[in-house]
RNA sequence: GGGCGAGUGGUGGAAUGGUAUACACGAAGGACUUAAAAUCCUUUGGCUGAAAGGCCUUGAGGGUUCAAUUCCCUCCUCGCCCACCA
């Protein structure tokens, strides 16, 4: 009999109810177990679970059982990253309340997620927006604040116009909104800041330890922190005591700076100009750089702006004047907020230099073209060489001189050695209503005065007016806002922004090793056990964000002593998009294949099928309807062989025909091939590859009715099949567990099924045989012959004759078992 | 501009120095059927040839090697990430 559509659905829902029922994937911990902690980076709860999650938790779910079949300790959670704006969006549009629109949206999720069979510990469930689990939100951010890692700061900020609210520096893409992609503005306001470069130090030294990542989001992680090499260089201003300290990373060029350039905000600015003749023309300069956004300063076409200041600076290795120009190529957040410029051998200033007519030096030469005249160049030489115009250092290796003029700068105190970072404290406050309340108190006596431990969580008012205009819905909540100082008792007021919502998924991996814990964020003892991840799978779209917060949290909290693990991530598999005609599944395109149509008419074990076979799990998967049948076909073909082929009972013993042997060759290679597919970096396309050639063995396989013998082989053949196949087909894979007779267990108790290296050895080999390095014959030969056993062989075949007849044999070269290469 | 990755049949893909194209999809032909679906069998990289066979083929070109999809160099194309970061 087929597996019909109604098998499918009475099978599955059968199987989810047994699962659910006896707790099988419930986790505990077991101290004389190995444990393994699979986790995918959990949803945003925004309604109905689409192909992407489907793809990410089949990854993770077949992961989960295949480490329980071989004997780990598996804790595979799910949970919600449930704060965030769509909730309030959807409040505005529809009139419900965020809260009841993500909870509906959650049950939407629990139900989608069941339904495709994923082996979750549900009793770990979790919600971020849930008081329970927000609380040790508010608990971390007060201890942030006691260790002076939580700090309040007012200084210029990204701004959404279109969300209302701050963006860190992470958020803003291309000078837009990561959410809504509106341009981002800046705006001077007082918000929380969390100091992630405390760690930065450790965030990068720690990336070495990330063996198990891959390449490109440790060098996305790199590029982030962005750690640069060079010097501090102090610049006099002619006639005054004022210093400008420059940030360079190419201090071997300090002879040829002809000046040096400021960022529009530099402190210094207005009162260089002051008096000059320039004073009016850099007032407006600087007034129209504050005006124009960032992304559009930054973006556009990159002409390089600027404006003498009229005051002049000396360099301090030749006493040179330069002139001081502001330009907006120069960023006040970064190294100094001032460079020294040198145009030859640096193409931003080439450009800029070349703009304004500034003067040149050419201080490095190339070998390969001596004697660069700067009036000949048409763009600066960045390229290694050595030093001219450059005083005692001429002739020194420029990537040498980096080193000897810092150095020598230091001694003469002209300069200092110095790093700098591209990375900036994380802004988390946003003036937004759904999401983890900051428990700050501000007290007109006492200053700003953390909410204490006994009063957590500070929860959400359930009644907030929510407009999307202007600030945060919490400040017109008057019984929010009022409240007392926990020091002094006086009337005081309360933090009414909240926390960006990267806050809540930058720890939730800790709380699920304990997640109902209302004592404590977790038990130490839990944690300790089940940390860190061994596999976390998720999108690549997540390679900065938030794996960087949550390896800064994760440091954090191993500071307050509550985890060993330096790291929270062991293994990271970044799985690739579904695509639908060449182009990525989305709402807006109208190209979404709907999970649940697909279930219906296939069941969730073909669809599991499906996006595990057609794409190794890192690669983008191609939707393919034709492939989603062929997978059903498959899983036919298996189950059509338990029905009517498998022999309950059968016993039988007895010497091993030709046939017999092939049979249990191909299964012994089977086992091999899946375990090795799986061991070797989850390659599922493969293993599932080498169980449809271990059944096409079984259906070549023939078995006389009656013959005990043959059956009992035909059985442990298909049982095999069944078992490698259980993580990817469970639900199918139970039943037909259970349709051979084997009821006493779940298969996922089941242990995985084992090979034997000797029983893949066979008495003869086929070889090939290559003349001059062409395929020129192939032979049945004994195993492990050599080359006395193989010429006579090899040189008697009339199609290797035929290459070799009439020349002479040069080399004979042997590679056992597998050919032999003759050279004429 | 910098970084990372990829390029293999009609299609998804396999092979990490050793018989390129496993496995599957699709297609063609056949069996069964009144017919269709389902199922089963056969064929399926290109050119050439009646056949045996020969030649070519992993983006292009070069190199190392008895042997290269795999290692090295140069180039092209595509994808992703970062980007006026001094």
């Amino acid at each position: 009999m087929p597996y019909t559509t109604n098998d499918i659905r009475r099978v599955e829902e059968k199987w989810q109810k047994y699962w659910s029922e006896h707790k099988i994937f419930r986790a505990e911990e077991k101290p004389g177990k190995e444990k393994y902690y699979v986790l995918e980076m959990f949803p945003y709860p925004s309604g109905k679970i689409h192909m992407g999650h489907v793809r990410n938790y089949t990854i993770a779910d077949v992961i989960a059982r295949y480490k329980m079949m071989r004997g780990f300790n598996v804790l595979h959670p799910m949970g919600y990253d449930a704060f965030g704006q769509p909730a309030e969006n959807a409040a505005i549009k529809r009139g419900v309340s965020p809260g009841e629109w993500t909870y509906k949206c959650i049950d939407d999720m629990r139900a989608g997620l069941a339904k495709m069979g994923f082996s979750y510990d549900w009793d770990r469930e979790l919600a971020t927006c849930d008081a329970s689990y927000y609380k040790w939100n508010q608990w971390l951010f007060i201890k942030m604040f006691e260790k002076g890692l939580a700090y309040k700061k007012g200084s210029p900020v990204n701004w959404c116009p279109s969300c209302a609210t701050t963006l860190a520096n992470e958020e803003v893409i291309n000078g837009a909104c990561w959410r809504c992609k509106n341009e981002v503005t800046q705006k001077d306001l007082e918000q929380w800041y969390l100091k992630i470069t405390h760690y930065s130090e450790a965030l990068l030294e720690d990336l070495k330890k990330l063996n198990n990542w891959p390449s490109r989001v440790i060098a996305m992680q790199e590029n982030w922190i962005g750690k640069s090499y060079g010097a501090d260089i102090y610049f006099n201003v002619k006639g005054t005591s004022d210093v400008i300290t420059v940030f360079t990373t190419r201090p071997d060029t300090i002879f040829g700076a002809t000046y040096v350039t400021l960022a529009p905000e530099h402190p210094l600015v207005k009162k260089l100009s002051k008096g000059t003749a320039q004073e009016a023309a850099v007032t407006a300069f600087v007034e129209k750089a504050a005006n124009t956004s960032k992304s559009l300063r930054m973006s556009g076409d990159q002409r390089k702006d600027g404006v003498f200041t009229g005051a002049f600076a000396i360099n301090p290795v030749n006493g040179r004047e330069v002139p001081i120009w502001i330009g907006d190529y120069v960023l006040m957040e970064y190294g100094t907020g001032a460079i020294m410029a040198v145009p030859t051998h640096d193409q931003r200033d080439f450009e800029f230099a070349t703009e304004h007519k500034l003067p040149m030096i050419v201080v490095i030469s190339d070998a390969a073209r001596p004697g660069l005249i700067p009036e000949q160049m048409t763009k600066a030489y960045d390229d290694a060489g050595t030093l001219v115009n450059s005083s005692q250092f001429n002739g020194v290796a420029n990537e040498e001189a980096k080193k000897n003029i810092s150095l020598w700068m230091e001694e003469q105190k002209m300069g200092k050695v110095s790093v700098h970072w591209r990375l900036r404290d994380w802004l988390i406050s946003r003036q937004r209503y759904w999401g983890a309340p900051i428990p700050m108190i501000y007290c007109k006596v006492c200053g700003i005065v953390p909410v204490p431990e006994a009063q957590l969580p500070v929860e959400l008012p359930k009644d907030a007016p929510i407009t999307g205009e202007g600030g945060s819905p919490l400040a017109k909540v008057k019984e929010f806002v009022e409240c007392k100082c926990p020091k002094c008792g006086k009337d005081a007021r309360r933090e009414t922004d909240t926390m960006a919502t990267f806050f809540d998924s930058s720890w939730y991996f800790l709380r699920y090793c304990d997640a109902h814990n209302d004592k404590a964020i977790f038990d130490k003892a839990k944690a300790a056990y089940w940390m860190p991840v061994d596999q976390y799978i998720g999108g690549i779209e997540h390679a900065i964000l938030h794996l960087l917060y949550s390896r800064f949290f994760t440091k954090f909290i191993r500071d307050l002593g509550l985890v060993a693990v330096d790291e929270p991530f062991d293994r990271l598999l970044t799985q690739g998009m579904v695509l639908k005609d060449g182009e990525v599944m989305s709402k807006s395109k109208g190209n979404v294949v709907d999970p649940d149509e697909v279930i219906a008419k296939f069941g969730a074990d073909t669809l599991r099928m499906f996006i595990l076979f057609a794409a190794p799990p890192e690669d983008q998967l191609e939707w393919n309807p034709a492939g989603l049948e062929g997978n059903w076909r498959f899983i036919n073909r298996i189950w059509n062989a338990v029905d009517t082929r498998y022999v309950k009972g059968a016993a039988g013993q007895g010497s091993m025909d030709g046939e017999d042997k092939k049979l249990e060759l191909e299964r012994h290679a089977a086992v091999k091939k899946v375990t090795e597919s799986m061991e070797g970096g989850f390659k599922f396309n493969t293993a599932i590859s080498a169980v449809m050639v271990l059944m096409n063995a079984v259906d070549k396989y023939q078995v006389p009715s009656g013959d005990a013998r043959k059956a009992v082989l035909l059985n442990k053949a298909i049982e095999t099949a069944v078992l490698l196949l259980a993580p990817f087909i469970p639900h199918a894979a139970e039943e037909m567990w259970s349709m051979a007779g084997k009821t006493d267990t779940s298969v996922a108790h089941v242990a995985w099924p084992t090979y034997d290296e000797k029983a893949l050895v066979t008495d003869t080999v086929r070889i090939a045989a290559q003349v001059n390095g062409k395929v020129r014959g192939e032979f049945e030969v004994p195993r492990d012959a050599d080359e006395a056993i193989l010429r006579p062989i090899v040189l008697a075949d009339e199609g290797v004759q035929r290459h070799v007849a009439g020349k002479e044999i040069k080399k004979f070269i042997v590679i056992k078992n597998k050919l032999v290469s003759i050279v004429v």
